[in-house]
DNA sequence: CGGATAGTTGACTTGCGTCAATCCGCGTGG
DNA sequence: CCACGCGGATTGACGCAAGTCAACTATCCG
C-alpha cells in the first residue's frame, strides 16, 4: 500500500510482520509502527479516500482482506463490531502516542528499550514472546527508522544495552537478560496498551 | 483531566485551547496535541478504563461534556454516528502520526514550519485563522513541549524564520508573510487532514 | 515600585549524524 | 568448490544541531 493510493483495503495480519511507514522528499523514512500477527491494520486507508502512508511487509505475510464496504456493512448491521474497532483504533492511537513521547523526549538507550519492550508485551499476548525474549526479523535499519535515529547509532546503542547485561539483539533473536532493570530504564508502563479489550457498555 | 483518572469523560470544545500531553518521571512533558474549537476531545480516555494521558487548558475554555454512557447508547442507536467518531479518531491518529513524522526526521525549522501550518490549515476549517495568520494563545514553553525542544532553541528557531521573512510569533499572533515558501520548506502536503469528512456508505 | 512570567541572547557542551573502512554470512554462478 | 557480490553489522574519527547554563530585558499586574 502507498501513500495517495486510493480504493485501499484494511486487512487482518494472520502471519508474519509489517510495517507501516512515511517517506519524506529527501528519501529518508519515518516508520510508524510495526504491525504482528492479530493486528488489525489499514483502518484509516478505509476510512479516508486515499491512504495517507505505507505498508509494507517485514517477512513474507498471510493477511485476510477486509473490503470497505463490507466493513462499513457491518458497523450498521453490528453496532458493536464498530466500537470494537474504534477501541482497537484507540489502542493504535495510543502506541502512536506513546511512540512520539519517545522521539520527543527521550534518549537513544530509553528509546530503544522502550520500544523492545512494547513488542515484547505485544508479541506475549498473542503467545510468540515471552519475558525472556523473543524473535525479531528486524534489521538494525528497520529500528533506525522506527526509532529516528541512524543505522550506525542504532547499533551503538545495542552494544551498550548488551554490554549492561540488558538486553541481546542478534541473528534474528531478542534476548531479555534483565526484564526489571529494562523497565526501570525505560520507565515503561503498559497501562497504555489497555489489554482488558473494548469495554462493551 | 489526569494519567491515571477513571471515570472520564470526553468533550466537544465549544471555545478555547486546550493541550493533551504526558509527563515523564524527570518532570519533562511530550505536548502530543492542541485541540481547538470543534474539536472532540478524551475519547480514548473513555474507551479504555484509565486516562493515559493527562489534558489541560491553555486559555480559558467552554465546553460540552459527553458522558462515557451516552456516548456508547448512542453508538448503538445510531450507527452511522459511530462510524462518524471513528473517522474523528482516524483524523486525530493521523495527526499524530505526522507529529511523530516531524520529531523523527525533520530538523527543528522544518518541524516548527510544519506546525504552525496544520494549525493554520486547522483555524482556516473553523474560521479562527487565514493564509495570512491567526490569533495564538501559546507560550514558547508550549511550542518547545510540543516540538521536542527546549525554549532556547525554539526562542531561536523562531528568530531565524522571522529573520527569514516567513513568519512572526509575537504578542499572541501569529502572522505568516510567505504561505508558499513556508510549504515549500515544512514539505507541507495536508492530505492526512483529509478535510471531506466522513465516508458514510 | 517590586515581583511574577515570558522572551532574548551569548558561551560552552554533548548526543547523535555522517563518512568511511572493515567484517561476516550467505547465495549464486563460473 | 571456490570467487565474488551483496546486505547487514560493526567500529573509529570528526562535525554539527540542539541542549544547558546563565545573564539580561520587557511586560504586565497588584
Amino acid at each position: 500500500m502507498h501513500q495517495g493510493q486510493t480504493h485501499a483495503a484494511a486487512y487482518i495480519l494472520a502471519d508474519g510482520w509489517v510495517c507501516s511507514y512515511k517517506l519524506l522528499r529527501d528519501g529518508t523514512r519515518q516508520i510508524v509502527d510495526f504491525q504482528i500477527p492479530g493486528d488489525f491494520l489499514g483502518l484509516r486507508s478505509v476510512l479516508f479516500r486515499t491512504a495517507d502512508h505505507n505498508i509494507e511487509p517485514v517477512t513474507p505475510v498471510e493477511a485476510s482482506e477486509v473490503m470497505k464496504s463490507d466493513l462499513l456493512l457491518a458497523f450498521e448491521a453490528t453496532p458493536r463490531l464498530a466500537t470494537a474497532v474504534l477501541w482497537a483504533a484507540s489502542r493504535d492511537e495510543a502506541m502512536v502516542v506513546e511512540h512520539l513521547v519517545g522521539l520527543g523526549r527521550r534518549d537513544a538507550v530509553e528509546r530503544t528499550a522502550h520500544f523492545m519492550l512494547e513488542l515484547t508485551a505485544r508479541l506475549i499476548l498473542v503467545g510468540r514472546g515471552s519475558r525472556a525474549g523473543f524473535a525479531c526479523p528486524l534489521t538494525q535499519y528497520h529500528l533506525a527508522d522506527a526509532l529516528g535515529l541512524s543505522s550506525v547509532h542504532v547499533n551503538r546503542v545495542l552494544r551498550q544495552l548488551r554490554e549492561d547485561g540488558l538486553l541481546t539483539f542478534h541473528k534474528g533473536l531478542v534476548t531479555i537478560h534483565n526484564f526489571d532493570k529494562l523497565v526501570e530504564l525505560a520507565e515503561f508502563d503498559q497501562a497504555y496498551l489497555d489489554h482488558d479489550g473494548p469495554l462493551l457498555l
